[in-house]
DNA sequence: CTGAAAGCGCTTACAG
DNA sequence: CTGAAAGCGCTTACAG
């Protein structure tokens, strides 16, 4: 490899001002910058970015931390699972790779302590981290709220000196599918959500009962069942509320991929969807329009949650522009899955 | 940040000592060790990363490389294109932390020539390569091959010094899949196949080809289309191929996502599936169990793919340990999306 | 505008 | 078994 050393001796000059060429200082003249990137394309020089980091005291790398259970974050992928995330994995990506970071995915430490995080972090001269949050108990969450590394949370309202956080507005989608039902005349309407004691979970539910509210309704707590955010188990949930009674005419679940076990366990009972019950998603995931019926659901806007996320971080990282919580408007997709309530 | 420094003067002894003891280095008597690692734990003490590499003139990073089309990796992963690459990426993200290595997804060097990619690795002190590829006329894929880092390539049949590769047997799923079909009474089979371009298509084609070669069958021209690996392009190619004729009885679709939209197409037109027509996809995505008719289809092996690739590119690095190429089984899974030809 | 020198926090022959 | 010294490849006050 070749290093500074070498284009500063064909250069003619200092090592100290081939860094100075490089990094853009001013006060070189234009003719020895001139020499040096000569030299340094002749020679094919790219700086050692390790050296860099260690000299600079810092580095351009962003964490990625994924808050779920206690595995990975890509392991948090199963499609089924975190669909939505992975939409959102994509734009994050894009925009990190613009701005000329790295996306990295630090090896956990063995101790997994608060204390072990940060500094694994630090030991690692981690820029920024983005932090995908659906266990809000997750140790390290709190941890990072109050370390000196500029953080952005993403569904979790994290905010301190050296954080903010972007999240879509789950209430609002969530009141906007239940008043559509309701416009649609049904009155009996079950709830199947995923747990609420992820940020996300808990805003569906709030905003269900508000969507019913608005209409001078209740919810029916034996008509709201919770589950994981899965297929699996909303399939099951469904078959274990459809056995138990059957008196609604739409099923809210709280995700596309939930909404399809709930598609198969109705499907299983001859059941039609939308003339026997009316049946909405939350998400939109690709996958809506191919599946029968096509769903009705809540469009999160992937690509504002992404890119807002990251241009905070790195305003956050470089000390300039906007680091204010973004909270992004949600948008109810009608397609037919929802029908009017049968009489 | 506490250093070693600091950890040396605690314990009375050298930053090299205290280097040594930290590395497992033998020569270094019990009683000092002891009193080193009281400092350590007492200090919090935690070796900076960044010094290390520099120092060691190498790290413990591995690199994603993706070699679809010209964008980033998790772009690539829009689910119902590359929703098989996601189950990889899940396995090989475990595995890679549990062996104590971070993964990074580099941000991409302006040109992004052989060189630049190389060189973009080498500052940064990469130990080694995970690439995943869908296009093999990619150029930093040649790069790899030749240049001095360990790689182990996921689809493409790369090898050299410091390459190695790990693959599904497309090829024998495809036979089985043929061969399935034909078993059931099917003659006229047409097929609606991902690109050629890259290897798991070209492999998909010609296992068909020897599947209906098996029993005597040739591959029929007309009832062969290619497009790309989505359901939208699969619902626009089955969509077409339907408008223009209608006499076969089974549709092989090149993954499952691809069948997605292919039942889509059969299904707008009031075609039954299995009784009027059988659908095949591939790759067994967990989705398959739900959709409608749940999808007979080829299983690929993501867990021994994604442990093969990574356990591989470790031993390349460490230097010990198996680093032949991996070629994995793949198997017929028979649901309910296909069934006896119709007479 | 430019160079010599010190420093970033480790590791590793080299002596002893 | 242990320490002093040099080195990894940059950056950045400090002088000039």
């Amino acid at each position: 490899m070749v290093t500074s050393e070498q284009v500063a001796r064909l250069a003619g000059v200092s090592r100290a001002t081939v860094s100075r060429a490089l990094n853009g200082s001013a006060y070189v003249s234009e003719e020895t910058k001139k020499r040096i990137h000569d030299a340094v394309a002749s020679l094919g020089y790219e700086p050692n970015i390790v050296a860099q980091n260690l000299a600079r005291q810092r580095s351009r790398a962003i964490a990625l931390g994924s808050f779920f259970d206690d595995s990975g974050l890509l392991t948090q992928l199963e499609p089924t699972r975190h669909y939505y995330h992975l939409g959102l994995l994509k734009n994050i990506e894009t925009e990190v790779a613009e701005a000329g970071y790295d996306l990295v995915l630090p090896s956990r430490p063995h101790g997994s302590s608060r204390n072990d995080y940060i500094r694994s972090l630090q030991t690692r001269h981690i820029a920024g981290v983005l932090a995908l949050c659906a266990n809000p108990a997750d140790p390290r969450i709190a941890a990072l709220v109050e370390a000196p590394i500029p953080t952005v949370f993403i569904d979790h309202m994290g905010q301190g000196p050296h954080a903010t956080y972007v999240k879509p507005d789950y209430m609002d989608g969530a009141r906007q599918v239940t008043q559509h039902l309701i416009r649609l005349g049904h009155r009996r309407i079950a709830f199947l959500l995923g747990r609420s004691t992820a940020l996300s979970g808990a805003e569906r539910l709030l905003g269900c009962q508000q969507g019913l509210a608005m209409s001078g309704l209740a919810m029916n707590p034996g008509l709201l069942r919770e589950c994981g955010w899965n297929t699996e188990d909303a399939y099951a949930a469904a078959t274990a509320l459809l056995d138990e009674r059957r008196d609604f005419t739409a099923i809210v679940a709280g995700s596309d991929m939930m909404a399809l076990g709930v598609l198969h366990a109705l499907y299983e009972r001859g059941l039609r969807v939308p003339d026997d019950i009316s049946v909405t998603g939350f998400d939109d995931i690709d996958l809506c329009k191919y599946i029968a019926p096509p769903l009705t659901t809540v469009r999160l806007d992937r690509q504002s949650i992404g890119a807002g996320a990251v241009r905070r971080l790195i305003a956050m990282i470089e000390n300039n522009g906007d680091v204010s919580p973004l909270v992004v408007p949600t948008k109810l997709i009608v397609r037919q899955s929802t029908g009017p309530a049968p009489s």
